[in-house]
DNA sequence: ACACGCGGGACCCCCCGTTGGT
DNA sequence: ACCAACGGGGGGTCCCGCGTGT
């Protein structure tokens, strides 16, 4: 059925080159509009407004606003796992994995919107529960066996490695759901990442900060 | 408004008694599905059904959804101030006051149904942004006061006193946002403050942590 | 059961009396938001604050809206036939008599707030069709009669009595439904009896006009 | 708006005219409820079912109730401009002019329920009030024009033209509130144009009507 | 007994996610 | 890929009765 001639199939091809075109379109405005009004305020109106497309037409690619954000949930697993291998080379020593991941996911988090997106709908979405509730655990369990291995690698504290991951997620989730406008944004667009480098420093460090002064910007603009 | 005499003051008072602890009811009813649905998800007709009333009977109390969550967002403000005046005792050290608002803020957002609403809804409604900002600038002004004062007493790291409290804020948003079931809950009922102690550990931490293994509960189990 | 004793009766009288007047201020400010609104966008909440009571006391007094509609017609049925017997004195001519009822009617209509009410519920009401399809067929009659004699009195040319007076209805109804701010509104509250004395000049001409010149106000301000 | 080639633009104008269709027949469902109801007392759900459609179904041709009232009001203004200009041909005199619009306004009342309907919204709605204000203004001012007119070029008694557009605007508010079943309807479809047309015969009646005696039909059914 | 106010049920407008005909 | 239509609530609010004190 999918090849018939040679003719027929390069028509196909292209067919399909271009409707994984428009999928991935789709999946961009979703995620903007995911990550910015939530699960339930975004609409698939305004979906399709963003890319001049029709409600009806959104159908063709995917079956339901929940396969939609299944869709970006789905993906966003498949990005966790590109970054925990990215950083996660062997020889590494935990402690910088651990930091690269964490600080990866920060940056992912910032330039990212369909990591945005994800993030925000793990929290948000009602009927996905099942499928989040999956690399949810996934990243946790990632994140606290990395915490383990700094650990017992030394120069990690021995805190719970468990709570430690939960921490990371709920800040993330945090993150996702601040107020537009909160936060310590001061700089043009370097929102959130001195956030990230603030908890990860303050759950790394082993030794006393000496005897320095307090004064603003002492962590995030050195 | 209208206490002519004081018979008439008697029944008013009873009257008003009677309206007050209905009030009280929706307020709570109100908190527990904002604080499990958010603001959107939620619908009056959820709310009435906790308490056994109908949507109209809701409409003497409150005129509107959004007068609710204005009502649970106010009282937050009230909860918060009475927190701090609570613990910032005169001749107290800074660390200590800090621990202790912070701790017995996460305390709050576990027991009081209406303090974990407000939180959540501070990043959850469109229509009372200006509203929020006001107690959320409030609040987060608060926190790196105390941060500041607890750096120049000495034995607070010089993290960045803003970044702090906008971390902590970003910690309650994101506990507020969790996925229900996610997170270290194994406890019966110890739900999210251990790691709010794990995160206040970490940051007010000066000294090296020793030589201890890393194991679980280290922290929360000490 | 009305009348016990001396004591009684006097204390039911004066009750009686202090309903009465309460009963009298209720339906005056149901005229006044019938008159204004209809009685469809009309809401008992308007009339009870009109007067400084809840919509429950309201019920004491009249057991439903369409209640004090019905009271609004059934009064206004009293007024028309004071105002025709008025003018129908024995000796009067029919034209006399008819122009004094029309014109008494126009008046009452701009200076009674109640008769205003009536003559709109008549046509705004859904569920007193019956009570005010009586009163209505009434008043045409009189007038219709009050037609025939003038004409056969003669100076009344010869219209169909029934559409004459189906005419001076419809003006009536008209000028209730008029949107606010239309008309030949200039003067300071003359408003809508020149209308009337044109009408009636116009039904009740028999010469021509003379070769006067047409000017505004030739009619309205002699 | 996206008429890119000839087929297209083909199936494009087959979808306008089939939706166009369905708005003309939303349009009539809805000017028949409001025509009979009013404004506040119309339901979408009457129209909707009036034409065997849902109430969703009407969002996607007129997104509210007042936008429905809106166009019935617009197309009324169309109406009015045609029936002048069809009959204020060059040379005509401005006695006749006047009976054709005049009498051409009662008929299309008569006929056509989007012009009952637009007539009555005009006092009924509380939302167009600046909509409606401006239409009635032209209409009046027309209609006074034309008076002055006709009364310069003889003919027409002098009465304040103003006064006179008033009045007839006025019978067409009364008639499209007068109760159902009132008024001298006896013949089969004959509403009421005799009523319009005894009335503009009284208005323009300059010679006295002989000595005829009164009777019934004298001027409906001469 | 009378008046008051809280509460109830119904309904309206709006609008969103979703499905066939073209 | 589009348009039109559907059906289901969500929020809002109105009119009305039952229990409550005087």
């Amino acid at each position: 059925m999918q090849v018939l001639s040679a003719e027929d199939g390069g028509r196909d091809m292209a067919k399909q080159e271009r409707a994984l075109r428009t999928r991935e379109r789709v999946l961009t405005a979703a995620a903007e509009v995911f990550a910015a009004q939530g699960y339930s305020r975004a609409t698939l109106s305004a979906v399709a407004d963003r890319i001049g497309m029709t409600k009806g037409a959104l159908y063709g690619h995917f079956p339901s606003k929940k396969s939609l954000a299944g869709a970006l949930i789905d993906e966003s697993r498949g990005v966790w796992t590109s970054l925990r291998t990215e950083h996660d080379t062997p020889g590494a020593d935990a402690g910088g994995v651990l930091e690269g991941v964490v600080m990866g996911f920060a940056d992912r988090l910032r330039t990212d919107v369909r990591m945005r997106a994800s993030v925000r709908l793990a929290s948000d979405c009602p009927v996905l529960a099942r499928a989040v509730a999956d690399v949810l655990q996934e990243v946790e369990d990632s994140l606290a066996k990395l915490v383990r291995r700094a650990q017992h690698e030394g120069g990690f504290p021995p805190y719970s490695p468990r709570l430690v991951a939960c921490l990371l997620m709920t800040v993330a989730y945090g993150l996702l759901h601040s107020p537009a406008g909160a936060g310590p944004v001061e700089d043009e667009e370097q929102e959130e990442e001195p956030l990230w480098r603030l908890l990860f420093t303050a759950l790394s460090r082993s030794e006393p900060p000496g005897s320095a002064q307090a004064d603003d910007r002492s962590v995030s603009a050195p």
